[in-house]
DNA sequence: TATTGTTATACTCTATAACTATA
DNA sequence: TATAGTTATAGAGTATAACAATA
């Protein structure tokens, strides 16, 4: 036993643990823990669902419009969106009116793909697992909005 | 004006604005952005306030038991703690009762450093400016470390 | 044999800027 | 000239496993 016992069991934080920037990196490590361990072997990334699935409800939606809503940077995007197309869950088609411009549509598999793993990213069986009740999950949801600036519906 | 204009003006995102795991990545770069905005020219990354921080309250602390606390993994916290060594920020000891560890230290330069950067990191002149009232961001912090699994003080 | 930390490697993510084709 | 997307490049973060020193 030496006069290092405290630090090396319980090392004090001094308000770290009360710092948002600090534990929203702790929180997104959860995210991505568990995301990996429910999707990893479907070959499915993190953005990618969130991709496909507002894809999914906006067919024909513009490849930087899409960026734009999931703050994922136009290089980041095109790689993505590449890929995507090569598991052919997505296709791409130049529109006549405006042909610097991508619209994406989500494919046949791309659907069925969304239908069978919505369940599992949503909804009580989601990938989460955290242990949060309904109603303070709510409340989390409601302050990271406020948080990132999203704009709250029936404000 | 086509088919598209209510997708490419605001697209529906059918849910995703209440996922947890959305919602951390969109605010988890809000923080990084804000961070470099303040930090970059001062050459800190993330997490190495934190490192230095938790050195600066628990001197002598195990190189790991730091890695353990802060979620950053072993290989990762090398190379951070060599560099943050090599700015003559932090200095390294092998202590003699267990010469496989390694013990950290703030040098003179690296307690000055939190001391200038401190109000900066923490506090009211903080780098985050996010929109959040006080209350509403203790409330935040609070359901953060539900999700993270951090036990709560004075349960 | 197990543990602490280091090194090497590879892969992903991200940022930036130059580039093309279209407008 | 400006815009949409692509490509190329480099850097930073992360994961993994092999490794050396020590327990």
């Amino acid at each position: 036993m030496g006069v290092h016992d405290q630090i090396d069991q319980q090392p004090a934080l001094g308000g770290l643990e009360d710092s948002l920037g600090f534990l929203l990196r702790i929180c997104q490590l959860r995210v991505y823990e568990a995301f990996y361990e429910r999707f990893g072997e479907d070959e499915l990334r993190p953005g990618e669902f969130s991709v496909m699935w507002v894809i999914h409800l906006n067919p024909g939606i513009r490849q930087g419009v899409l960026a734009a809503t999931l703050r994922i940077k136009a290089a980041q995007m095109t790689k993505m969106v590449r890929r995507l197309e090569e598991q052919d869950k997505i296709s791409r088609e130049i529109p006549d009116d405006d042909r610097r411009s991508v619209r994406l549509t989500l494919t046949a598999m791309g659907e069925s793909f969304i239908a069978d793993q919505q369940a599992a990213f949503f909804g009580n069986e989601s990938y989460h697992n955290h242990p949060l009740p309904p109603a303070e999950a709510a409340e989390l949801a409601r302050l990271l909005r406020k948080y990132a600036g999203f704009a709250e519906a029936g404000a």
